[in-house]
DNA sequence: GAGAGCATGTAATAGGTTACATGATTAC
DNA sequence: GTAATCATGTAACCTATTACATGCTCTC
């Protein structure tokens, strides 16, 4: 089967979950996938292209009064096996993580303790905003009325962000640790 | 002062350790980097041109005999600047992991939870092999004699990559657990 | 009438990977 | 002689971001 890349299977999701224009796409990304994947216009529509020449989806385009027009794209049975077939294939690897912060720390050895501890605290104080932006979006999910199957998922992928998040917090005190003393 | 980008900074940060060509470079980040760092050669070499262009670098080529041509960089005032100012500065903002696992669990509603179980085991499993080779580079860097302080920062990263991976893999249980039932 | 939101799209640019090309030396 | 290692480099390609351009509708 032909491949595709990680934007295209991502679209291809969306598009089984019944959102059906570029721009609601976006805006599902944006609100629900924001804290583990992330994408441009710039990508959308030119994928949005490709998947309807490749015949995996098809595209109505609407023009009701008092609305701006519309295309609204719909999955084929091609479309849908190849969404299938990815789903039910294990990642290739996890993808090596560039992190910038442990790169200055790396080259902690040329710089000043003041300095690393700086850059240690500063990075803290950026995941623990992270951390509650987490805690704040799980709040809100379970406080408003969902469909209970698609807020469980929605959950698990939260949680994920929760733990490694934490995991980084604690790092950079038993780090910072190191250069207080 | 003028910006460059990640890869920029990493290379004047290397120059800074004494690797000296662009070979050594891309082994350098290899071996030591590697868990949170990665390079190619087609960025290496450009950059390198780079450098020397914006006069952060210079280039002495020598050809000793019984060894192949090579060209060594050395990093003048000015890079020796942009450098530190770079290691001076907080990172801008923690980017977005994109994260194909949670992508597919997003999409989990529309698809059996066997099929969830096994990306689960699959992605556990890789995440335990990662962490397995971080343990034997720390067994391997501290039964090696090395600069002591070197070492320190080796392992900071390197306990960051453990925790990290540590978080997912118990997370990946905790998620499990809701589809073996 | 101004601003927010809905809606679609492209071009320039940046950043990175992969494959290819070349050639010397060293160890077996 | 042949395989591994040292060493340098480029071209094609892929992926993604940013800025720009357009125009409609709805609310205040």
């Amino acid at each position: 089967m032909k491949k595709y890349n990680h934007t295209t299977y991502a679209i291809l999701g969306i598009l089984t979950t019944g959102c059906r224009t570029g721009y609601a796409i976006k805006q599902l990304i944006d609100q629900s996938l924001n804290h583990f994947w992330k994408i441009s216009y710039g990508q959308i529509y030119p994928t949005l292209k490709l998947i309807v020449e490749e015949e995996l989806s098809i595209v109505q385009t609407l023009s009701e009064r008092g609305k701006p027009e519309r295309n609204e794209y719909f999955l084929t049975d091609k479309g849908k096996a190849v969404f299938k077939n990815w789903l039910e294939t294990p990642i290739e690897q996890i993808p090596v993580e560039r992190n910038e912060v442990l790169l200055k720390l790396f080259f902690g050895r040329h710089q000043s303790k003041e300095n690393t501890l700086l850059q240690l605290e500063d990075y803290q104080q950026k995941l623990v905003e992270r951390y509650q932006l987490y805690q704040n979006i799980e709040k809100m999910i379970t406080s408003t009325p969902h469909n209970t199957e698609d807020v469980t998922y929605w959950l698990f992928t939260l949680d994920y962000g929760k733990r490694v998040t934490n995991a980084a917090i604690e790092w950079c005190d038993a780090t910072k640790e190191h250069f207080i003393k």
